[in-house]
RNA sequence: GGGGAUGUGUCGAAAUUGGCAGACGAGCAUGACUUAGGAUCAUGUGGUGCAAACCGUGUGGGUUCGAGUCCCACCAUCCCCA
C-alpha cells in the first residue's frame, strides 16, 4: 500500500505513520488506547475547569445528582449524563463560560440500610461507592468539574444543610408581605397587637390559610404577654417555618422509619414496599403550606414539561369555594362542640397548653366545604361521615340504633373501598335536618360512608342534580333531585335524568338572587351573596400538607435543635457543623427512637436534650444546585456574586420520578432563602428536561402472551453497564449510542445492535479524516458547492435539533453528513479546500459527541491540542441555501412528478412547468385543472 | 374513576406552519473484495401486482385541493393521582 497526499492535511500524517514503519494497521480505530490516553491528559490539564465568574454569558447545566449505590450506574444512567455532557461541550465551544459540576446525594437509608446489611460503617460505604461512581463517570469521559464535587454527607456540605434549617426555624411567613420573615419580627408584633390583626387578614386572604397550624388560637396581646418562655415558645411553633408538632404519621416497620406522605403510594413506603402504620409521634416539619400559592403561581415563569407542571400542580392541589354554615334545625338538643374537634384531624396540631389560648366556643352548625356553592339552592340533604363529632348530637332517638349499627359497620371499612366508585351506595338518615342558609329550608341530614372525616369538613351539603355520588344516593333513597343549572339547549327534569349534571355550564335556575346568571359566573357571585348575608366565606383549600422531614435514623443530617426548659432552641451558627458521631451501632431502635438517642455525648449538652432525629435526604438535595457555585466556601452557603453569577440553573435534567417530591421542595427552600435576603432568584430550575428509562434489551412475554421489557435490575440480573459496552466498543460509541437510541424522553429497550452500529459510524469518520483516498467507490456526481452546502445544513440542523434535546437527529444528521463525504471522496473531492473545511467542521462537530476520537484525529491531523478548546464552527447560510429545488406535482392531491426548479422561480414559472411536467399530463388530459395549488419550495397540487 | 402520554416497516425511529410517509441506524437479501471476517465496499429492502397502478401511519367517521399532523367517537398500552 502506498501513502498518496493529495491534502497537505492528510499528507503529513500518512508521512509521520510510515516513516515510523508502522504498517496500515496503525491506523485502526482501537478507543481502548486512545480514551484512557486522553482522559488522563484531560485531567492533567484540568481542561473541564470552571474558573470564577468572569464576563463571558454563563450557562449551569445539571444533572440530578444521584444517590450512589453499590450496584454502580448501568447504561439506563448514562441516558442522563451523556447528552448533559454534549450540550456542556457544545456551550464552551459557543464561548460560554459553563458550569457543569457533580455531587452525591449520600446520606439516606439505602446506603444506611447496605451498612447494617454488610456491616460496614456508612462513611466507608459512601465513600467507595462514591469513588466508584467518579471512576465510572471518567470512563465515559464526561466533562464535570470535579474539582467542584460535593458529597451531602461531609460535613463540609451539611454544615449549610443545618445552616439554612436553621434560617427556616427562625422564620414564619408573614402573610402581608407574602413572604417568609424573622420569627423576632412576630413576637413584636404580638407582643403590640396580639393575633387577631393577622387572622383578620388571613380571613380575607384565605390563600394564605396554610401560613398558620389550623385551630391556632388568636391571642391577644395581653394573653401573648402573660405567657411564659414555654408557652410562647410553643404558641410560635403555629407559625414557624420548620416546626414540630405532634402528628399522625406513616411508620414503615420494615425500614423503622417514619415516611412522608409523599412517600406512600397506595399504602406502601416508596422505597420499602412495606405496608405503611398510623403512629402519633413528635416530628420535625416544614410549613411548605406557607408557600402553596407561589408554588403554584411561580411555575409560569419556568420552562417546565408540561406534564411535570401539571403534576405539581395537582400534587398543590388548590381548589376555591366557599365554606358554609348550615344551622341545624333541632336545637334543644345541642350542647357546645368544640372547634378543633371539627379541624378534620389531618393537620399536624400543637399540645394543649393549659391556657386561655384555646378556650372552646360553643357550635351547633355544620360547616361545610364545597367548590359549587352556586349548586346551593340544589341541596337536598346532607350528609355526615359516620365519624363526624356533630353525629350524635343530631341523631334522635328514634333513629338511634340505626346509626349506631351503621357507624360500626363503616368503621370496619378501609377508605379505599369506602369511595370505590362502583360501590352501591349505603347510609342512614339521622331523624335531623339542617337549615339551608341561602333559602332557609330544612333538609335531612344523613350519614353515609362515601363522605370521609379526613377531607374537607367531613361534611357535604348534598345537590344530587349535579353531582354524581350525591345523585346516586339520592336515587337510591328516594330523596328529591333538584336541578339548579339548566345546560343550554336541553331541559333537565330532576325526576327523570338519568344522571348528575356535573360540568359548570348552562345557566342557573330556580338559585334565588342569582337565578339567571350563566354558569361560569355562578361560583364568583353565589360566594359573594352568601357573605353578604353571614352565612359563609370565600375559602381556598389546599392538599397540599406540612412537609415531614424528621428521621429516626443515624444516616442523615442532624437537626440542629437543643429541647431546653423553655423549649425547643436552635444551636448558635457558631456551633455548626454538628457533627454525626462516630459510633459503632447505626441500627435503628425497635420503639422507633433515633440511634442517636442511645449515645449520652451527643444527646446531653449544658443547655439540654439534644434532638436525635436526623432530616430526610430531601432536605440535602433542596439546595445542592446553590452549593456548586461556591463548593468550598466555609464563611456562607456561597460567595454571593457567585451565586448571583451561576444561579439560577439554566438546565436541569433527570427523570420524572421526582417531579413532586424533590423539585417541589428544592423550590420552596430557594423561595424561603429569597425571601430571607439570601438569593436573588425565585425559581432555582430555569428549564427541565426529563429522560426515558433505558430497559432490558430481553423481551418477555406475560401469561396473557404479551410481550414486554423489563427494567434492568440486580434481583433480575439483566443489567448492562457503561463499563461492559467501553470495553468492547469504547466511551464515543457508548456515548453516540445513548443519545441515538430513541426520543429522549422516552422508554425503550437497550439494543445490543445498537452500539456496533454506532461504532462502524466513527470507524467511518476515523478513515475519511485519515485515509480518505483508500477503497475509493465508484465515481460518481458530487460537487464541491455540494459539499460545502451539506457540511453547513448539518451545523444548523445540528444546533436546532440540540437545543430541542432531539438528540438522536443529531447523531443522524452528522451520519448523512460522514454519508456525503463519501461520495464528495468518490467524486474526487479530497484535495479541495472545500474538502479541508468539510473536514475540520465535521471534527468541531463530533468533538462534543465522540471527544475522544475528535482529540485524537484533530491532533493527527496536525492541530495543536486540545479541540476541546476550540471555537463551534458558525452557519454560512450563503453556503447551506440551495439553488435549485424539487417542486412535487400532484394530481388531486396524489404524487404525479416531480420538477428542479430555481430556488427564486416565480409562482407563474412554477406552475407552468408542472403542468408541463409529463406526469402531470398523463392524468391531465381530459383538459383545464379546476385549480391549481401551490405551495413555494414544496409542491404544485393540479385539481381537475 | 380522574388526569396525562403514546400508537408509523422485521426492530429503534424520522417527518418547521397540514404539503414527497419511513430520513438515520439495526436487521435481512444479493453482489464485489478477501487465506479469513461479527471487516470493508456496492445495490436492494412498507404491502399487492409482470406492469400501469393501487393500498398503506391503532380503528371508524369528519374538515381540507391535500391529514401521521387538525376535529369527533372508539380500541390498546404505559405513567401519574385516587
Amino acid at each position: 500500500m502506498v501513502p498518496r497526499a493529495h491534502s497537505s492535511l492528510i499528507g503529513r500524517v500518512g508521512f509521520f505513520y510510515w516513516c515510523a514503519g508502522e504498517t496500515a494497521m496503525a491506523d485502526k480505530y482501537i478507543p481502548q488506547e486512545i480514551e484512557p490516553k486522553w482522559q488522563a491528559r484531560w485531567e492533567q490539564d484540568e481542561l473541564y475547569k470552571t474558573g470564577p465568574r468572569d464576563d463571558r454569558p454563563k450557562y449551569y447545566i445539571l444533572d440530578f445528582y444521584p444517590y450512589p449505590s453499590g450496584e454502580g450506574m448501568s447504561v439506563g444512567h448514562a441516558r442522563n449524563y451523556v447528552p448533559t455532557d454534549v450540550i456542556s461541550r457544545y456551550y464552551r465551544m459557543k464561548g460560554f463560560n459553563v458550569l457543569h459540576p457533580m455531587g452525591f446525594d449520600a446520606f439516606g437509608l439505602p446506603t444506611e440500610n447496605a451498612a447494617i446489611k454488610l456491616k460496614v460503617n456508612p462513611h466507608t460505604l459512601n465513600e467507595r461507592y462514591s469513588a466508584n461512581y467518579v471512576r465510572q463517570y471518567k470512563l465515559m469521559g464526561l466533562s464535570y468539574d470535579w474539582s467542584r464535587l460535593i458529597n451531602s454527607a461531609h460535613d463540609g456540605y451539611y454544615r449549610w444543610t443545618q445552616w439554612i434549617f436553621l434560617q427556616i426555624f427562625k422564620s414564619w411567613y408573614d402573610p402581608r408581605q407574602d413572604k417568609a420573615a424573622p420569627i423576632s419580627a412576630l413576637e413584636k408584633e404580638l407582643a403590640q397587637h396580639g393575633a387577631q390583626p393577622i387572622f383578620d387578614y388571613i380571613d380575607t386572604h384565605p390563600e394564605h390559610m396554610g401560613v398558620v397550624a389550623k385551630g391556632t388560637p388568636a391571642l391577644t396581646a395581653a394573653q401573648w404577654q402573660a405567657l411564659s418562655r414555654h408557652e410562647k415558645n410553643a404558641y410560635l411553633m403555629n407559625f414557624r417555618l420548620a416546626f414540630r408538632a405532634e402528628s399522625v404519621v406513616n411508620w414503615d416497620p420494615v425500614d423503622k422509619v417514619v415516611v412522608a406522605d409523599e412517600e406512600v403510594e397506595n399504602g406502601r413506603a416508596w422505597r420499602s414496599g412495606a405496608l405503611v402504620e398510623k403512629k402519633v409521634i413528635w416530628q420535625w416539619f416544614f410549613r411548605i403550606t406557607a408557600y402553596a400559592e407561589r408554588l403554584a403561581n411561580e411555575l409560569d415563569t419556568v420552562d417546565w414539561p408540561e406534564k411535570i407542571v401539571k403534576m405539581q400542580r395537582n400534587w398543590i392541589g388548590k381548589s376555591e369555594g366557599a365554606e358554609v354554615d348550615f344551622e341545624i334545625f333541632d336545637a334543644s338538643r345541642g350542647f357546645p362542640i368544640s372547634d378543633a374537634a371539627n379541624d378534620g384531624g389531618n393537620q399536624a396540631k400543637i399540645p394543649n397548653p393549659k391556657s386561655p389560648i384555646h378556650a372552646e366556643r360553643p357550635k351547633s352548625k355544620i360547616q361545610i366545604f364545597t367548590t359549587r356553592p352556586d349548586t346551593l339552592w340544589g341541596a337536598t340533604f346532607m350528609v355526615l361521615a359516620p365519624e363526624h363529632p356533630l353525629v350524635q348530637t343530631v341523631t334522635t332517638a328514634e333513629r338511634r340504633g340505626d346509626v349506631d349499627a351503621y357507624i360500626a359497620q363503616a368503621r370496619a371499612q378501609t377508605e379505599a373501598t369506602r369511595t370505590a366508585e362502583n360501590k352501591e351506595k349505603t347510609g342512614v338518615f339521622t331523624g335531623g335536618y339542617a337549615i339551608n342558609p341561602v333559602n332557609g329550608e330544612r333538609i335531612p341530614i344523613w350519614i353515609a360512608d362515601y363522605v370521609l372525616m379526613g377531607y374537607g369538613t367531613g361534611a357535604i351539603m348534598a345537590v344530587p342534580a349535579h353531582d354524581q355520588r350525591d345523585f346516586e344516593f339520592a336515587r337510591r333513597f328516594g330523596l328529591p333531585v333538584r336541578v339548579v343549572v339548566q345546560p343550554k339547549g336541553e331541559t333537565l327534569d330532576g325526576d327523570s335524568m338519568p344522571a348528575a349534571h356535573e360540568a359548570n355550564e348552562g345557566v342557573m335556575v330556580n338559585s334565588g338572587p342569582i337565578t339567571g346568571t350563566p354558569a361560569s359566573e355562578s361560583v364568583h357571585k353565589a360566594i359573594a351573596y352568601v357573605e353578604s348575608i353571614s352565612a359563609g366565606k370565600r375559602r381556598v383549600n389546599y392538599k397540599i400538607r406540612a412537609w415531614l422531614i424528621s428521621r429516626q435514623r443515624y444516616w442523615g443530617t442532624p437537626i440542629p435543635i437543643i429541647h431546653t426548659p423553655d423549649g425547643e432552641e436552635p444551636l448558635d451558627e457558631g456551633e455548626l457543623p454538628l457533627c454525626l458521631p462516630d459510633v459503632a451501632n447505626y441500627e435503628p431502635t425497635a420503639t422507633g427512637e433515633s440511634p442517636l438517642a442511645g449515645i449520652p455525648q451527643f444527646v446531653n449538652t449544658p443547655r439540654g436534650r439534644r434532638e436525635t432525629d436526623t432530616m430526610a435526604t430531601w432536605a440535602c438535595s433542596s439546595w445542592y444546585f446553590i452549593r456548586f457555585a461556591d463548593p468550598h466556601n466555609d464563611t456562607a452557603i456561597g460567595n454571593p456574586a457567585e451565586i448571583a453569577y451561576w444561579l439560577p440553573v439554566d438546565m436541569y435534567v433527570g427523570g420524572a420520578e421526582h417531579a413532586v417530591l424533590h423539585l417541589l421542595y428544592a423550590r420552596m427552600w430557594t423561595k424561603v432563602l429569597h425571601d430571607l435576603g439570601h438569593l436573588p432568584f425565585i425559581e432555582p430550575f430555569k428549564a427541565l428536561r426529563n429522560q426515558g428509562m433505558i430497559l432490558s434489551p430481553q423481551k418477555k412475554v406475560d401469561e396473557k402472551g404479551r410481550e414486554y421489557y423489563e427494567k434492568m435490575s440486580k434481583s433480575k440480573g439483566n443489567v448492562i453497564t457503561p463499563d461492559d459496552v467501553i470495553a468492547e466498543h469504547g466511551a464515543d460509541a457508548l456515548r453516540g449510542y445513548e443519545m441515538f437510541i430513541s426520543d429522549y424522553a422516552q422508554t425503550v429497550p437497550w439494543s445490543t445492535q445498537g452500539v456496533p452500529g454506532v461504532r462502524r459510524w466513527l470507524e467511518r469518520v476515523w478513515r475519511i479524516v485519515l485515509s480518505p483516498d483508500e477503497d475509493k467507490g465508484q465515481p460518481v456526481a458530487f460537487t464541491p458547492r455540494e459539499l460545502r452546502r451539506v457540511a453547513h445544513q448539518t451545523i444548523i440542523k445540528y444546533e436546532r435539533d440540540l437545543a430541542n434535546f432531539s438528540f438522536n437527529t443529531v447523531v443522524a444528521a452528522l451520519m448523512e453528513f460522514t454519508n456525503a463525504l463519501y461520495k464528495a471522496r468518490d467524486a474526487g473531492l479530497t484535495g479541495t479546500p472545500e474538502w479541508a473545511e468539510a473536514i475540520d467542521i465535521l471534527l468541531r462537530l463530533v468533538a462534543p459527541v465522540a471527544p475522544h476520537m475528535a482529540e485524537e484525529l484533530w491532533v493527527r491531523t496536525g492541530h495543536a491540542y486540545s479541540i476541546h478548546t476550540q471555537t463551534f464552527p458558525a452557519a454560512d447560510e450563503q453556503a447551506a441555501r440551495e439553488e435549485d429545488v424539487t417542486i412535487v406535482v400532484q394530481v388531486n392531491g396524489k404524487v404525479r412528478d416531480r420538477i428542479v426548479v430555481p430556488a427564486g422561480a416565480s409562482e407563474a414559472y412554477v406552475k407552468q412547468a408542472a403542468l408541463a411536467s409529463e406526469g402531470a399530463r398523463r392524468f391531465t388530459n381530459s383538459g383545464e385543472p379546476k385549480q391549481v395549488r401551490y405551495v413555494p419550495g414544496r409542491l404544485v397540487n393540479i385539481v381537475v
